[in-house]
RNA sequence: CGGGGCGUAGCGCAGCCCGGUAGCGCGCCUGCUUUGGGAGCAGGAUGCCGCAGGUUCAAAUCCUGCCGCCCCGACCA
């Protein structure tokens, strides 16, 4: 492509409204551009990236046997009703009505519409097992889109389903999606990591999600240092502490003025002790019923593992009222002893004995309090998040945090939506069983998003070279010089032939502004034809990456560049 | 939905307190010079000052309402 034709503003103004680099970089690139709220478009720059990224993906899930299909973005309500997320996907979910006043909605994911089709079509186990993809527009109603093309409200994403005729085919088809996860995302030139995973509104039994290590991330993710163990830090498990004989406290319990002494800080500032002596009494409303969760009053809280527990559809931190009824008094003094909700602990509090908790009375706490004596536990679980220098729940080893972008996901369904929606299938012995799925997302805007956050530096986006939009740039550095502009043409011409991606900068400008646009695009490798080089009959050959110069006779441009290529670097 | 901030030329911003000719840098157009890391000089174009009301002789500026955007939080694959 001819630079001078190109549509592909470049900007040298840093956008106010963008705070991540790769945000940053995508609009001064001339990659994207925001419609509205959490809605963007793709110039042709930007698409070429989405587009090599989705050959990857397409060529990685053909590989693994997957086979690609096109499914409605557009979605009848009753197929939602049916698998019952109508009512529990929420405001996500961008219901609208048609001219008829039937109910529709924009698919945010195609679950039922899949299991719909294969339901159809599907009717023994001869036909099994399958593995369908889509590369398809998805729509979510964000809370809050942010960061430009990584979390916003339209995007781009290959979503795969596959159907087996039991648990070890699922198993199976969940190892080869894995498998090909990590072939895609290394090919993208990315450095990321697999993480186990909660499986959220998608549900199933678990799930991995592959991040990319990006300080910028949006995901918590805890791991191991030594052994492989590595998770979202939502659903990181904590060891359960070592068995230790208790002795209860030798004191009674002991009701204690603690007048507007409310929060873990203040009763440790007004008893004078330690967060580790304290309970933590939180009541929650799971499907509006009270349920009291008590931690050791240095550990917080992990709502998604209180979630899972309970198995509720809702649960949120009590509203006033509720505190009110189970625990009779205000917020900031619930305590296990007399209240009424179901109670559940955390781990951290076996082995606690003489702790300090609230009264359930206003302005009171008690102390010398021993769980199990005092207050009957109904179960202990583990419902906190783990912390950094937590042991690892595999080697035992220190666990460490890092930040992390989630580009893909893979859900081991199991027969959530099968058996609710009646996916089913005649066995060898002509009986009827239900189909095992698994679910495979890779959010496309989001892994170049992820590929520029990771791959960048002061001048603009260095891509690694199977995703760049365009992998050579030719420079001359004065076009009004014909031998230059001559020697550019030919070059141009010997590569496009070849199939490589090449830009000619055939721009009249100066050579430092093609240098700076080159730089910010992130071309790998730029050729630059200038007099001195050529009155020796070469050109010069600059990688984005490494910033090495070589000088090469004209001739040998080819053969160089297409080493590069095939070599992926 | 709660808290905070911002809407002025294509982009980045000043002007607003204290009402009176709408500005700066970059970009864009024309000409000349220049030509290996975002050139110089000269000339030029571009604004419902987010929208709608109100106060006033007079509103970018003061008041009210609305809309949009950004940040933090709640929430979320």
């Amino acid at each position: 492509m001819r630079y001078s034709e190109m549509f592909l503003p470049t900007g040298r103004e840093v956008p106010s409204d963008a705070e991540l680099i790769s945000h940053q970089l995508m609009i001064r690139a001339g990659m994207i551009r925001k419609l509205t709220g959490g809605i963007y478009s793709y110039l042709p720059f930007g698409y070429r990236a989405i587009r090599k990224v989705e050959q990857i993906v397409r060529e990685e899930m053909d590989r693994a046997g997957a086979q690609e299909v096109f499914l409605p973005m557009v979605q009848p309500a009753e197929l939602w009703q049916e698998s019952g997320r109508w009512v529990h996907y929420g405001k996500e979910l961008l219901r609208f009505h048609d001219r008829h006043e039937r109910e529709y909605c924009l698919g945010p994911t195609h679950e039922e519409v899949i299991t719909d089709l294969v339901r159809h079509e599907i009717k023994t186990y001869r036909q099994l097992p399958r593995n369908l993809y889509q590369i398809q527009t998805k729509f979510r109603d964000e809370i809050r889109p942010r960061f430009g093309v990584m979390r916003c409200r339209e995007f781009g994403m290959k979503d795969a389903y596959s159907f087996d005729a039991d648990e070890t085919g699922a198993e199976i088809s969940y190892r080869k999606m894995f498998e090909a996860y990590k072939r895609i995302f290394t090919r993208c030139g990315l450095q990321f990591r697999p993480v186990d995973a909660d499986s959220g509104s998608i549900g199933g039994s678990y799930s991995h999600e592959f991040m990319v290590m990006a300080d910028s991330g949006e995901d918590a993710i805890a791991f191991c240092s030594i052994c492989q163990y590595a998770a979202n830090l939502e659903k990181a498990e904590v060891v359960k502490p070592a068995k230790t004989e208790v002795t209860a406290s030798p004191y009674p319990v002991e009701e204690i003025h603690t007048p507007g002494v409310k929060t873990i800080e203040e009763v440790c500032a007004f008893l004078r002790v330690k967060p580790e002596e304290v309970v933590k009494t939180l009541v929650f409303a799971a499907d509006g019923f009270p349920v009291a969760i008590l931690i050791r009053g240095d550990q917080e809280v992990n709502e998604i593992k209180v979630k899972n527990y309970l198995g509720c559809d809702a649960l949120e931190l009590a509203p006033d009222d509720l505190i009110l009824d189970a625990t009779g008094s205000p917020r900031g003094f619930a305590g296990a002893i007399g209240i009424k909700a179901r109670i559940i602990a955390d781990n951290s509090l076996m082995g606690m004995t003489d702790c300090v908790m609230g009264a359930n009375r206003m302005d009171y706490h008690l102390c010398h309090v021993s769980p199990g004596r005092d207050f009957p536990v109904s179960a202990y679980a583990d419902l906190r998040i783990i912390r950094e220098g937590d042991p690892c729940p595999r080697c035992g080893e220190e666990i460490h945090f890092a930040r992390g972008i989630e580009v893909g996901h893979v859900f081991k369904l199991g027969t959530k939506y099968s058996k609710t929606m009646k996916a089913i299938y005649l066995d060898r012995n002509g009986r009827e069983q239900t189909m095992v799925m698994g679910c495979y997302g890779i959010g496309i805007g989001r892994t170049v998003a992820a590929a520029i956050e990771q791959n960048h530096d002061a001048a603009g986006i260095v891509w690694p070279l199977p995703i760049a939009p365009y992998q050579v740039i030719i420079t001359p550095v004065n076009v009004n010089e014909k031998s230059l502009s001559e020697t550019a043409e030919d070059i141009y011409q010997t590569l496009a032939i070849k199939g490589v991606d090449v830009i000619l900068d055939d721009r009249d400008e100066r050579a430092g502004v093609k240098f700076k646009d080159a730089d910010l695009i992130g071309i790998p490798y730029r050729i630059t034809v200038g007099p001195k080089k050529l009155a020796e009959g070469k050109v010069e050959i600059k990688s984005r990456r490494s910033a090495e110069v070589e000088t090469l006779p004209v001739a040998e441009v080819e053969a160089y560049i297409m080493t590069r290529i095939r070599e992926g670097i």
